[in-house]
DNA sequence: CGGAATATTTAGTTTAGTCTAAAAGTTTCA
DNA sequence: TGAAACTTTTAGACTAAACTAAATATTCCG
């Protein structure tokens, strides 16, 4: 069993790698707001559990074995953020802290609940993908609806980072993740989208459809 | 803020202090699985703190706002057990460790959407009552089903402990904790129970009565 | 190239929460 | 009442995870 402070680790080191391919201590450092100092000593008991493969001077990489912790992590933390938002009402943004704590409750069984409970959704409030039990993250063919043409569709997933008001907007509107959109029409003259959700006939203006993400299949 | 630990330390105390009107450092230890000298440590914090009077060899109890405290934690206990009884469909005897984590989540907005989500229920699956936001208990009226006389009614509260399967069985009849039971008849030779529950007409055996915790009010 | 700036590690300290062993206080009962 | 048994506290040690300050490596650039 790790602690939380290692799997604070891990999941700062995954995300890390995402964006650039060389980790550093320091950067480490910087995202969990630690002494470099202490993220060396981390980093060390890290290696020697076998979570990642750490050079001196040179950088950190996660292990296959660190990799799926971190993403295991990550899933609890997504099928949570889920959970606050769909299911408590809570708005986009004040999720992630509550999030942060969650993810790190122990109980391989609860996790699996709770994703079925939620309709085992496949991305989070933010359009940010859920990977499954073993840390696959389905690839994702997702878009925003404006790059969408006249007659396609799409299945609404979350919305850009930064616009939690567009949350609460489509909340009002009794539209959820998960519902599926068809494009009617496009307005040349201003960019308005007339869509097709849950029979419903809806308008959406431009600056709606900048924001919104949508899973299609083509 | 408190630490995870010294929530602990409170709520046993609390419930050590139902059971006995002293409440010993060695009975803590028992309870909390460790040895009477960390307990004396922690029981020197807590009086620091003002959450416990405590006397060298005398004892220990909560004071006003220990005992507030620890049943904010109770509260949270209870909320999230019967959040993975009723919505997770956990059995009743695997929730409880589960909520220990569980409770130690810092979020005054969450507890009260929880609540909200849950209907504001008065009572855990156990049939231990669940205190308000203040820590308010409220006094319960309650009954085993089988100490009800014809035609009195109750609204289904929990189980007695160590009846998982009374639980799962009512699940699967499709009863819920907060539906309402009116005795029909009560058939002499064999205390079998003819009731009502959402309008259906129900037999229970006589242990099943024995086992059954409703709210009363008479 | 080589020194300055920057990044990283090492060494030693701190804090919270536990432990063991020993000392001190309290209770029991012959 | 007083010695044995039990309870509780004290004293000192340990661990995980942080820190600061100093030492060492690496990188950058004139």
């Amino acid at each position: 069993m790790n602690s939380q402070s290692e799997e604070d680790y891990l999941k700062a080191l995954y995300h890390l790698q995402m964006e650039s391919n060389r980790v550093t201590t320091n950067s480490i450092a910087d995202c969990l707001k630690m002494k470099p100092s202490s993220v060396t000593d981390m980093l060390k008991k890290l290696a020697e559990k076998n979570y990642v493969n750490y050079q001196k001077y040179k950088g950190t990489s996660l292990s296959k074995k660190g990799k799926l912790v971190a993403l295991q992590i990550i899933r609890k933390h997504r099928l949570w953020e889920t959970f606050l938002v769909e299911k408590l009402d809570f708005g986009w943004g004040q999720v992630h802290l509550i999030a942060e704590q969650l993810e790190h409750i122990k109980s391989e069984e609860l996790i699996e609940k709770l994703d079925a409970f939620l309709g085992n959704p496949k991305y989070d409030p933010h359009g940010d993908p859920i990977p499954n039990e073993k840390g696959r993250i389905e690839k994702m063919n997702q878009k925003l609806l404006i790059e969408l043409k006249q007659n396609q569709k799409g299945i609404i997933t979350g919305v850009k980072r930064g616009t939690a008001s567009l949350l609460s907007y489509l909340d009002k509107q009794n539209i959820k993740l998960g519902d599926a959109v068809k494009v009617l029409e496009i307005i040349e003259f201003d960019g308005t989208f007339i869509v097709e959700i849950n029979k419903r006939k809806l308008t959406f203006s431009e600056k709606i459809c900048q924001n919104l993400l949508l899973e299609t299949y083509d």
